[in-house]
DNA sequence: CTATGATGTATATAGTGATTACATTGCACG
DNA sequence: CGTGCAATGTAATCACTATATACATCATAG
């Protein structure tokens, strides 16, 4: 067992993942600078070394949060050349976004949660969308007259479907589920003209 | 002018409203108790005989935003019964919502940003959609066959590109706003096949 | 008119974010 | 090797918040 250093080594990690345990949990208006510090072994004002400010804190957990979600979507790596592979890819990175959303509905709200920071964040989710969507114009399966925009398409309905059925005043009943996902990724298979 | 009275009259819903004006400037995570009865000209405590929690009045402000919405999307009244007048008042319905979303975001976020209630709430926005669908379908402008489930697929759509815009995610430039938004309706119609 | 429940006040407690002054550490540089 | 200095943590403190309890005031039904 590691002897009780006075410096922690890396703070800030430390606190982040805590964060995102106590996110998980209770959701990101529930956080505690206190309560992070002291599950991490630590005062409280250690924190302020780290983080400007509680909201920043927040903010730096929100990223982690938009981390986990482009890592959950980008894990079938593959990039596919063929019709079928690349429609398939596509299908299923719409797929594990829902799931996400699904399985951790705190962090996948955390991650959309914070309005404060002014520049606009630039997350690896979208350039993971922009390669399959690259893939399905390149095989063939999509005419390249819809790929300008075609991620605000496709982002958007699979957003608004998880972030529905997410939320309590969806109010979809868990058996309709998986139809009305199904649904909205044939109206945007629809709607960009993807033809497996 | 009216003399200081004990009782206030209509607590509830005065320090509802000046939550949702608090709400509008500065969100729903920054409203507090006090100022809220301060604002109102009232004691701290008073609000507790009205809210049993600060998340039951948070949840009640939720509500009142959530009827803000349904409000500014069931402005164009008059249901329609042509072919282009049901596909018009349905586009009218879905620029109303985006309108919202980015006339009011603080507002806008705040009705969906209550996770707490358990039982799923039933806006009466929902059913100002349904009527738009019904008389699409009624109107002969879409197929009965796309009808089921189309309130899901018009909202997601609708309420992603709301809220994608709408946070800071998105990184959407305001100029390419307008044709991000008309591309998701479009896709929305197409995907329900909707012919005005 | 009056008693009784509804509504607002006064006061107190525990927990919060944040600031300040001080302690400890490890690392760059002589 | 020191050794001094910036980085990092601690201790103590402040103003503020949510919430509970006990008490004051009112409005109204009987």
């Amino acid at each position: 067992m590691a002897v009780a250093t006075y410096h922690h080594g890396d703070l800030a990690n430390a606190v982040v993942e805590a964060g995102l345990r106590r996110v998980r949990q209770r959701g990101l208006s529930a956080i505690s600078g206190r309560e992070l510090a002291g599950s991490v072994g630590v005062t409280p004002a250690a924190i302020y070394r780290h983080f400007a400010d509680k909201s920043s804190l927040r903010a730096a957990i929100s990223q982690a949060a938009r981390e986990q979600l482009a890592r959950a979507i980008s894990l079938p790596r593959p990039r596919a050349t063929s019709k079928q592979g690349a429609a398939e890819r596509f299908r299923q990175i719409g797929l594990a976004y829902v799931e996400f959303a699904l399985n951790e509905p705190l962090i996948y709200a955390a991650a959309f949660e914070i309005c404060e920071p002014p520049r606009p964040d630039n997350p690896s989710a979208w350039e993971v969308l922009t390669e399959a969507l690259d893939d399905l114009v390149r095989s063939g399966a999509m005419p390249a007259s819809r790929r300008p925009g075609a991620e605000m398409v496709a982002w958007c309905a699979v957003h608004g479907v998880s972030n529905l059925i997410t939320a309590p005043m969806a109010g979809v009943p868990a058996k309709q589920r998986a139809a009305v996902i199904q649904q909205v990724l044939d109206g945007v298979k629809r709607s960009l003209q993807i033809t497996p």
